[in-house]
DNA sequence: TTGTTATTTTAGTCTTAACTAACATTTTTA
DNA sequence: TAAAAATGTTAGTTAAGACTAAAATAACAA
């Protein structure tokens, strides 16, 4: 853990990305915004905005505007590209639906560690460049199948030499995303 | 959600885990296994086998061994099949070393969907009977790479006619896995 | 400007799940 | 078998995180 890391429960985590989403959108948050967005009451809300406050992950005044203080933009940020890796693994590895790999991302964001994450960037990113990525999930039948057979060649560039392939990031990754 | 089916917290779970695998090596449990196998202590393994034995997932008299009844073992099965596929994704697929993957198995398991834990089943299934399980965490590099290149014979096998692969239980996937 | 409505906060309750300290029961051993 | 040790339980505390109801504040409209 490094230092001046501070670590939140699963809750306030929730909170510090709503938080961000909001802000992202509406350019600061109100307490009303947050409570519809988490589906709880306002007086959680307050509640929770206090604790952040105090962990000096929000700018948070009664009766004021919310905004994420940089520490808590930070967490936020990080918590939203766990859920993102997550989705893209579950909707576009998994094939599951994508309300489904949402919702399901929402629950596993906070139980993933870094070293998964990573590991699970990569594996994504080698997923999608490779003809592997043939390999699709065929709902009719119920399980995987590899490619459609018609393009064997593909196979070829599966080989040791695809693997000095460059970092993908996050930006690139939802541009190869068909937009929702 | 099926009828007659009991819904308990991520900590029960943990607890009806615990004493599954603790019956299954010494026949029963006692209070103080269950605290050492959970790093807990006496007093809050007692409170957990009341709420257990509450909802009828354990036979539990104080003072008396605990074993597990038929709905909590069905219960700890079914978190056991959701820690072993997560942990032979984690390690088989994503090539994380056993105790890294064994120790997040255990924070994912309670928040990976039914769904989602079929399809990951699948998933490995072909991932394993497939030669593009030949990809491989290059440790040194830092990514995923596909195959050796020694044997591009066995990429042919990747076309569809692999599809039709019977369906493979978790009991076959662990003889598949090396010993540890 | 003042009354009405919407939003926010406060105060207090509930549940879960851990803990400590003290007490009770078993088990072990001298 | 009786004292000591180990194990198990009870009672009471704490913390997080949700909730309701009531009070406070802000925003809006006549």
């Amino acid at each position: 853990m490094k230092a001046g890391q501070t670590v939140v429960s699963a809750s306030l985590e929730d909170y510090l990305e709503a938080i961000y989403h909001i802000e992202a959108s509406n350019g600061a948050a109100r307490a009303k915004d947050i409570a519809v967005a988490m589906s709880v009451k306002n007086a959680s809300v307050t509640q929770a905005l206090r604790s952040l406050a105090e962990k000096s992950l929000v700018n948070y005044a009664p009766y004021e505007v919310i905004t994420l203080t940089k520490p808590g933009k930070q967490i936020a940020l990080d918590v939203i590209r766990r859920h993102e890796i997550l989705e893209k693994f579950l909707s576009q590895v998994l094939g599951l639906p994508h309300d489904e790999a949402d919702e399901n991302a929402c629950r596993m964001e906070h139980s993933v560690s870094r070293p998964i994450l990573d590991r699970l960037i990569k594996f994504v990113e080698y997923f999608q460049k490779c003809p592997m990525s043939k390999i699709h999930w065929d709902d009719e039948e119920g399980y995987f199948c590899g490619g459609d057979g018609s393009d064997e060649s593909d196979t070829e560039t599966c080989g040791r030499d695809i693997c000095g392939h460059k970092e993908m990031n996050l930006q690139e990754l939802n541009q190869n995303e068909t937009k929702k």
